[in-house]
Formats: C-alpha cells, structure tokens, sequence
DNA sequence: ACTTTATTGAGAATGAATCTCAAAATCACC
DNA sequence: GGTGATTTTGAGATTCATTCTCAATAAAGT
C-alpha cells in the first residue's frame, strides 16, 4: 500500500476517525497530482471520477490532511485557501508572480536554519514555516522592459 | 506637517485622487498606533471620533494606503486580512503564537539577503517579502510542559 | 447481522470583502 | 468665494468562500 495512504489511516485511527470511502478518496486525489490547489480544483478533480463527493466533505476533510501532516496550508490566492502536499515534497519557498501567478519553488534549508536561530532567541517553538515573496517572474520582468 | 501625510498627499495627486477627509482621517488613525491591525479594528477605532466615516470607506482607502507604500498587507488572522505600516517601522518577520494568537516580530536583514540571493537564482524580482512561522510563543511553550 | 456512533450530502447560513447608486464633496477654473 | 465637471462617499445590497445544520447513511466492534 502507498505510503501515505498507511499514515492517513494511522493517523485516522488514533483519533478515533473511520476511513470512509469519501476520506479516501480526496486523499488519493490531493497524491494524484503535485500541483498547489484549492478546495474548487479539488472538487472539480474529485467529480471527474466520483459523483457523490460533496464540496462540504472536502471542506471537512482538508484540515484533517493538514492536522495529519500529510498536506499544509500553503499561500492565499484569489482569496481562496491553497494547500501542496508536504509529503514526498520537501520544504521549499515561495516566489508568487503578480503579474502572472506563477509560482516558483526554491530552496529552503539555509534560509530555515537562519530562522530557526531568530525563533530560538525569542524562545519560539516553531511548528511550521512560512517563507516566500511577491514580485516579478523572468518572464514578467523581461515583458516589462 | 508629519512626513506620512506629505507622503500621502503625493502619492493622491500623483494618480489624480482627491485628497478627502475620510482618506485623511483613515490614514491618520493607521498611524495612531504601532499595531497590526484589520478593517474592523480600523472602523471602532475612528468611529470613537468620526461618527461619519463608513465600512466601504476603509475597505476602498487601505488598497490605495498599500500602494502608497505607506502600510503592507500581513498575516492573515481570523479569516481576515491584516495589515501594519511600514512606514516608520523596519522590515521584519513574524512569529505567530498558534496557542494564544500573540505576534513575535523579528529580525530582517540577513534572511532577506539570503532569499535575494535565492530569487535571483530564478530571476525573480521580489517586490514585497512575506516572512515568518507559526508555533509557540514562550509562554505558551512553557505552559504545555 | 445488529447496534451504536460517526459521517455524509444537500442546502441554508455566515461573514469578510466588493459593488451599486443617489447624494455630497472636491478642486480647477473663473 | 462662487460654479460646475468629476470623484468620492455612505448605506445597503450582493458576492462568494467557508461553515453549519440535520435527516439519511455508512463504518466497525460485537
Ligand atoms: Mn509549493
Ligand atoms: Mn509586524
Ligand atoms: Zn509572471
Ligand atoms: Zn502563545
């Protein structure tokens, strides 16, 4: 069995949830692809496939993926909640286009280990980074000369 | 007259905005305080003194307040969006307390460097950095042994 | 299979943010 | 300091992502 569907279902069990055909299902197809995306892209992905997944189930069950470790949440956009799959995906950055939305991955350990010394100074625990920028892509920029 | 309101005052011509008494009193009352605050904060704060300046009034003047330079949008708190001034107040990140909700504001300068470093790699031009963690703050860290 | 208990789908409700529009204010010009 | 073209405003309506409600359904321990 997949990997990541062995520690849903931990994860599950040890709060005392049932793995029920809906939870498995949006599981399965937050791993179908590595793509950033919101509850909508989810639903749309889901219904292609499955015809009585509703939108409030999703709803419900992306905090589970989070609490679970297996997905965060990730940027803002359009102002709806974006989430990635963290699991099987290292920790990276964010550079977030304005002009165009493309978002850019990039490396992550130096700029963590920087912050993880400014938390130890305040006596900060962190659980969870959020680190990235907004500006122009390559493409963007080079358009706007 | 406070260099803010200089700053604001030209900022309104330079796009052909009239300079009116909600906009000024919106922006004064930003820099009544150091905090971070939300739309809602914004209102109960210069309704105390000005009966007249509406809801619709901030949400439209505080996007012109961003592109002025004069605050920048935040963290996200309480499913609402939140802001701080940057003008008068260096550049830092923040440590949000996932336990009691307390900011931890902190240093800048060297973790910029690095992502610049980063971003250029990419060929990104970064125009707004958006930096930090979430966690425990101190006390709470204490609280939970 | 039975029973308890959690979960689901559908649609209603919430609430932050945006939009509409008639009335009021600004300001360039005289 | 009046006039008039043009913006801006306040109040309330509207949008839309997210959360909630509740009767019907499904999970899983026995
Ligand atoms: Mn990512
Ligand atoms: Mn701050
Ligand atoms: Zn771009
Ligand atoms: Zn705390």
């Amino acid at each position: 069995m997949k990997k990541e569907k062995e520690l849903y279902r931990k994860f599950l069990r040890s709060k005392n949830l049932k793995l029920t055909k809906p939870r498995l299902i949006i599981m399965e197809a937050v791993f179908e692809n590595h793509d950033h995306f919101n509850v909508d892209d989810l639903y749309e992905q889901i219904k292609k496939k499955h015809k009585n997944v509703s939108r409030a189930t999703i709803y419900r069950t992306v905090p589970l993926l989070v609490e679970s470790g297996l997905i965060k949440q990730s940027l803002r956009c359009e102002s709806k909640d974006i989430y990635e799959h963290t699991y099987g995906h290292e920790n990276h950055l964010h550079f977030i286009c304005i002009n165009c939305g493309k978002i850019i991955e990039s490396g992550f350990n130096e700029v963590a280990n920087l912050i993880d010394k400014l938390a130890e100074a305040k006596g900060f625990k962190i659980s969870e980074y959020n680190l990235g920028a907004r500006g122009l892509c390559k493409n963007c920029k080079k358009n706007k000369e």
